[in-house]
RNA sequence: GGGAGCUUAGCUCAGUUGGUUCAGAGCGUCUGCCUUACAAGCAGAGGGUCGGGGGUUCGACUCCCUCAGCUCCCACCA
């Protein structure tokens, strides 16, 4: 058939993933084979393709695809995560456009807004993967908020309750004074701000609440937080301070008595070395306060202003609470000094407000025995990490696994299904109508109106870590009564997780918790962990800095295979991706040999008569060899997840062997037919090739496996079995080798003696250098006199191979001095090297301690070299 | 401050129980080619005391110590 000079992959990429589409190719039900299973990293329902997701999602696909060549049911279930805060503040963002505030709306009309605004633009980025490529079951598409998948999420927590691992607690969050909600820590922007440093004077309090003499200096940037001062903190350590132990002091204007105690938390070279405890109003010193039991006083409320605990300045705003107070304690005599201070200070990213910490009720879930079993589940090696490095991480987290927060002050998410009775008693139930139930049994005249569900949502990873099972069987999780349906005993655990390292614990391990929790077993058993995709320079890919190229666009230009083929080009596991368009631009080249390589081979004319040539066979035979050893490489590469190698191995055979080496031997003279034997070789090859490569390029070696031949509807290259690796001759590989050196040596010699083509040659070869091969040597060192209907005769030169490095001489051709001198250099080199390994053989520790395999490994270089000298010896003779 | 990791060619990175199977790949650079599949190509070439120093060893890119530089995660300083 002809082909299209040019190889353009818009129409073909259209054509065969509508073709996969309609043959429903990525469908997989339970079935007699062996699954294989991949479930997407979900990406933000909302977002939209980036390089990061294309990727990862490469990765998935040349993963799922391999699978499926090799006899596998493979499975890759596609879906969208929720993701409560990035989703609510894009509508928030949204709604503002319109000049809507979320605080004017309800919760149920702001939901309708979101569900509105997702079914217009969610799940665009899943329309976007198709562009790419990924053959996933789209009949299987999920989302972490539709009715089933939130029925798990609220059956979980129900479970976990139940079993006493959620629990309610307190905790710092983040507060929008202005906002009047709780940001998360990514929505908290720290900025240097100069402010000032105030030292105040506390006295000691005699035991009776009146001050005596001595006094201790706190330095602190918050003075109007001093009327929650819970404690002086000291170092322990400190020596300064060791008078006050069990001490009490007193607050400046309130004069409320403290007590003085010692944590190592304290820094005693920084600042005054004493820090006021405020537990109220600071993280930190909340844990201090933890540790030392002592009573939390707020006294600044929701919109930033002093409360009624404060007892003074009631009412006033938190900043103007600090200029005041400072003058009032100047004129009580407790300012000791006022230092200028640049410290960083949290702003609200929405509203620009100093963020308050703030303590509030929280929903936590018990980490301790989750953590143990997720830990246990990666230490044992039941799950492998690529790269390994990570392991490290993991176990240092998971050894100091805080309790979860699953807790947040959102709208958009699954709610707490926790119901409270106008009493204040709380009912957790899977559903209002439960809860009612429940709660009547406390007290019977209970209406629904009565009861006040919770108003936070889940953390979206408390939907997430379902993911692998909620997608088969949503029913099943939270509810470890039951029996796994079908597709969840069929399709779990799945096989390979490909992600980034910074939701190692977010996602990775909170999944393996589900995991072992529900299934008791391991969600995946590999976890590739891909690097982030930085710009050239290696800045992380950001709208701001404008240098994060639009996926789509590069598709449009380059095609899918090529965007593939250049992300894959530069992804070791584990290591950050510097991306650089000359990848995509080298994938596209690599489309370009192929489809050129096709074109020519295509071109053929065969002569079912013509008896097949010397070189001709023993390049076939080569090729073949070399095509069965590459995939026992690619093989291994893959089974290691080392995809980058893999397509690397294949880059080359394809490239390097099959185009420059194998193609250039058996192509006909022009205008000239070629032996049918050899043309059918050739194809195989070539299909051989086409297969391998599909995984990573799956629309161009889909495009030419249907040119090869008439293929029959339904057909396609997806299901094609892998190429098999057979047996393999080592020694006619090496030879080969030795063959392209010996070529390569020839032409360097008659360039730089501009020795004229057509000037007869005959070679002499000496060594392991088998007969066989001398018909590629003569055909490819002479191809243009091929080419242009020369004559191939003979010369003479002898060959010296050695493992370091080839020499050619030609007898005739070229110097006998210049010759001398480098077979004497390379006779010095060998003796030296006979030298070092006769010493090593004869050193005693070596013998003694080197491994019998090694020592057999010297002893043959020994003879290797031996030989090696002698051949060295016999040429100079021969020159002389 | 706690933890982890990195440093090999101009760039991005391999280097898998310490051994002439180890100093590699791709890209880039340079040189020569419009050659009947492909200039998005072909044929070649150059390029690194494996971050510095020390140690262990018969032998170190590989193991240990130390110094320097960089990155990430966690906690963030009253």
């Amino acid at each position: 058939m002809e082909l299209d000079i040019k190889y353009s992959p818009a129409s073909v990429e259209q054509k065969w993933y509508d073709y996969w589409i309609e043959h429903k190719f990525f469908h997989s039900e339970p079935d007699a084979r062996e699954p294989y299973t991949i479930v997407i990293p979900p990406p933000n329902v909302t977002g939209i393709l980036h390089m990061g997701h294309v990727l990862n999602n490469t990765l998935n696909d040349v993963l799922i695809r391999k699978a499926r060549m090799d006899g596998k049911n493979a499975c890759w279930v596609p879906g969208t995560d929720h993701a409560s805060i990035a989703t609510e503040s894009k509508v928030v963002a949204r709604l503002k456009d319109k000049g809507i505030s979320k605080e004017d709306l309800t919760r149920e009309e702001f939901l309708k807004y979101a569900w509105e605004w997702k079914e217009e633009h969610g799940g665009i980025i899943l329309q976007q993967l198709r562009k790419l490529g990924c053959s996933c079951d789209w009949d299987r598409t999920r989302f972490t908020m539709e009715p089933e998948l939130t029925e798990a999420v609220i059956a979980t927590f129900c479970y976990f309750y139940r079993k006493g691992w959620i629990y309610r607690g307190v905790r710092m969050v983040n507060w929008d004074p202005v906002a009047l909600t709780a940001v998360s820590d990514d929505e908290v922007i720290h900025k240097d701000t100069k402010s000032h440093f105030y030292h105040l004077r506390y006295y000691i309090s005699d035991g009776n609440g009146n001050p005596t003499d001595d006094f201790l200096v706190i330095a602190t940037t918050r003075p109007e937080t001093i009327m929650a001062d819970a404690a002086i903190c000291v170092n322990p350590a400190d020596e300064r301070y060791h008078h006050l132990k069990g001490k009490k002091v007193l607050i400046p204007l309130i004069n409320k008595e403290i007590p003085v105690i010692e944590d190592s938390y304290v820094e005693m070279d920084f600042g005054t070395g004493c820090l006021k405890v405020t537990p109220a109003h600071d993280v930190n010193d909340y844990e201090i306060g933890l540790r030392h039991n002592l009573p939390v006083l707020e006294i600044i409320d929701d919109h930033g202003r002093l409360n009624e605990n404060a007892q003074i300045l009631v009412g006033e705003d938190r900043f103007a609470a600090r200029k005041k107070i400072v003058s009032m304690l100047q004129e009580a005599g407790n300012l000791v000094k006022i230092e200028e201070y640049t410290s960083p200070v949290g702003y609200s990213e929405r509203t620009d407000a100093v963020i308050e910490p703030k303590l509030s009720a929280q929903w936590f879930l018990k980490m301790g025995d989750l953590a143990a079993m997720a830990l246990e589940s990666v230490e044992s090696g039941r799950i492998k990490f690529v790269p390994d490095k990570y392991r490290n991480t993991y176990r240092h987290w998971m050894e100091n696994a805080h309790d979860w927060c699953i807790s947040r002050q959102l709208w958009w998410g699954q709610r707490i299904p926790a119901y409270y009775l106008p009493d204040g008693q709380m009912v957790v139930e899977e559903t209002a109508e439960k809860a009612l139930e429940a709660a009547r049994k406390i007290d019977a005249s209970l209406k629904m109106e009565d009861l006040r569900q919770d108003e936070d949502v889940l953390d979206t990873w408390f939907s997430s870590w379902l993911w692998p099972m909620s997608v088969f069987d949503p029913k099943y999780p939270g509810h470890p009564e039951r029996t796994p349906n079908k597709d969840l005993s069929y399709y779990y655990p799945t096989n390979d997780l490909v992600t980034a390292p910074d939701i190692i614990f977010f996602w990775v391990a909170r999944m393996i918790m589900a995991g072992g929790e529900f299934m008791k077993d391991v969600p995946f058993h590999n976890v590739y962990f891909t690097g982030i995709v930085r710009d050239k320079l290696g800045r992380k890919m950001s709208k701001t800095l404008g240098n994060s190229p639009n996926p789509l666009d590069l598709i449009e230009k380059y095609g899918a295979d090529a965007v593939r083929l250049g992300m894959l080009l530069c992804s070791s596991a584990g290591n950050d991706i510097l991306y650089d368009e000359s990848q995509i631009e080298q994938g596209r080249n690599f489309c370009g040999k192929i489809w050129n390589s096709f074109r020519l081979v295509s071109g053929w004319k065969v002569d079912e008569a013509a008896a097949q040539s010397d070189e001709c066979k023993v390049a076939v035979k080569w090729f073949d060899s070399l095509l069965s050893k590459t995939i026992e490489t690619v093989e291994d590469h893959y089974s290691k997840l080392r995809i980058g190698d893999a397509l690397m191995a294949i880059y080359k055979l394809f490239w390097d062997d099959y185009c420059s080496w194998y193609l250039e031997l058996v192509k006909p003279a022009y205008g000239c037919a070629i032996d049918s034997a050899t043309y059918r070789s050739t194809l195989a090859f070539f299909e051989s090739l086409l297969k391998l490569i599909h995984p990573i390029m799956p629309f161009i070696t889909e495009e030419l496996w249907q040119a090869m031949e008439s293929r029959a509807e339904g057909d396609t290259i997806m299901f094609q079995p892998s190429p098999k690796a057979g047996d393999y001759d080592e020694a006619l590989l090496e030879g080969f080798e030795m063959a392209k050196s010996a070529v390569v040596s020839i032409r360097g010699i008659r360039a730089s003696k501009q020795i004229s083509p057509r000037e007869p040659l005959t070679l002499h070869i000496d060594g392991d250098f088998s007969e066989e091969l001398l018909p590629v040597v003569r055909k490819a060192a002479n191809i243009k006199e091929f080419l242009r209907g020369g004559e191939t005769t003979g010369a003479s030169a002898s060959f010296i191979c050695s493992t370091v490095k080839m020499s050619v001489p030609l007898e005739g051709l070229i110097d006998a001095s210049e010759e001398k001198g480098k077979l004497t250099s390379e006779l010095e080199h060998q003796r030296k090297f006979l030298a070092s390994v006769r010493a090593k053989l004869s050193n005693e520790k070596f013998t003694a301690h080197a491994p019998a395999a090694v020592i057999e490994n010297e002893r043959k270089k020994e003879s290797d070299c031996l030989s090696r000298i002698e051949a060295l010896e016999a040429a100079l003779e021969a020159l002389k």
